[in-house]
DNA sequence: GTCTATATTCCGATAGAC
DNA sequence: GTCTATCGGAATATAGAC
């Protein structure tokens, strides 16, 4: 037959596949997400992932070479969206509108990919094991040239001085806790609430307090731009 | 003999123990919250902690009666000191000051205690099931009472008007992001630099500068304390 | 391609000598 | 109290029929 070779054992996809088998592939790796976000990798089974996508367990491990290919799949799927935010905000437009639209952005995401968040925040709690090239990679030169696109945005004075880096840390701790931690968020906030509209007002506030230009040189914690 | 019977088979300390039982409990449970914070509970395994301990397997089960034992033991202790610089927000003293106290010690205690951070960051984000209680219960009780003291402030005027409760939120997820994410912050900063002291500054700044009271009644999100 | 049955490894917990 | 040896269950992965 001319046909392609087994799929068996293999953790890439193969060439061509039918749109039957691209189905299954991604009938396994959604439920993946929710089982490994949910309890991690060692805390997740191939059972529940098989039982979650609706197939047997050796019936996974005929599309995958097995759970760890499964989940290095699944980071590397989420890794190429989670950056996107950050990637599109631009040197060209209005300062004070990009950063603010990139918290927005943020938000967005961690209220409609909260398993995305939870799964790239526990294998970042775990010391990144599988993802350490792209952390030291990647994502520190798209970081570090951000990180000079804010820097002249505060040199021009179009937004206060501040440490670019951890102006960039703090949108994502404030944003991604609330996929995170949502289940205290829950518990605090009591009765199931969105907590979203109130987080996204709350957010927008406190970076554009943080980042207004000081109208006059008096309370910066440098006096002016250099 | 007069003894007390054996511990093996209790998960919590028998009424008298000597200095030595009461330091090896210690041991495995320092070299548990080493363990658990890494691992996550489905991923720790009694070899780790027993080795790093100075131990073998069965006599780390004979000070406790199980895995789950260690893991309840660890995060009840943790809990006891996680909750204290919220506590001491004292009503009283000058608002600014309070809160920029508590951002403060929040962060030192990100710095001084990364595993306590890591373990309960793990655990709230696999749903918290061993600490569902306390976290609907205690914290909520205790996070109401200081959003109220917070809502007092903004009232008096003494702080700009913000949402008391995601004003803690963006605490907790600012200053623990340096413990929780610090490998994602090593790799986007570099080298091994400690990254503590900027984030002090930045975090003071960026609070410093949403709570300052508007010298205008000109931009807040809402026009007064109604 | 999909299943049942099973091989195999790992880990929590126990038995029993000392 | 502490150890070696081991049981028993769970989970990954494979064999082989269909």
């Amino acid at each position: 037959m001319p046909r392609a070779p087994s799929n068996a054992a293999q953790d890439k996809p193969p060439l061509r596949q039918t749109r039957i088998q691209k189905a299954k592939r991604e009938a396994i790796l959604d439920a993946a997400l929710d089982v490994f976000s949910q309890h991690g990798f060692r805390g997740a089974t191939l059972d529940m992932i098989a039982t979650r996508a609706g197939l047997s367990k050796p019936n996974v491990l005929y599309y995958f070479a097995g759970k760890e290919a499964i989940y290095t799949q699944v980071l590397s799927q989420i890794l190429e969206t989670w950056l996107d935010p950050l990637i599109s905000m631009d040197a060209e437009g209005d300062p004070m509108q990009e950063l603010r639209a990139y918290v927005g952005r943020k938000l967005e995401m961690a209220r409609e990919f909260p398993r995305e968040s939870r799964l790239f925040a526990t294998e970042i709690l775990q010391g990144a094991p599988e993802i350490e090239g792209l952390l030291s990679g990647d994502l520190r030169r798209l970081v570090d040239e951000k990180a000079k696109v804010i820097a002249g945005w505060s040199a021009a004075g179009k937004i206060a001085p501040v440490h670019p880096k951890h102006l960039i840390f703090s949108i994502w701790a404030t944003t991604q806790h609330y996929a995170d931690f949502r289940t205290q968020i829950d518990m605090v906030l009591g009765t199931g609430e969105d907590p979203f509209p109130d987080a996204a007002q709350f957010l927008d506030h406190m970076f554009a307090r943080l980042l207004a230009p000081a109208p006059e040189g008096a309370s910066g914690p440098a006096s002016g731009p250099s």
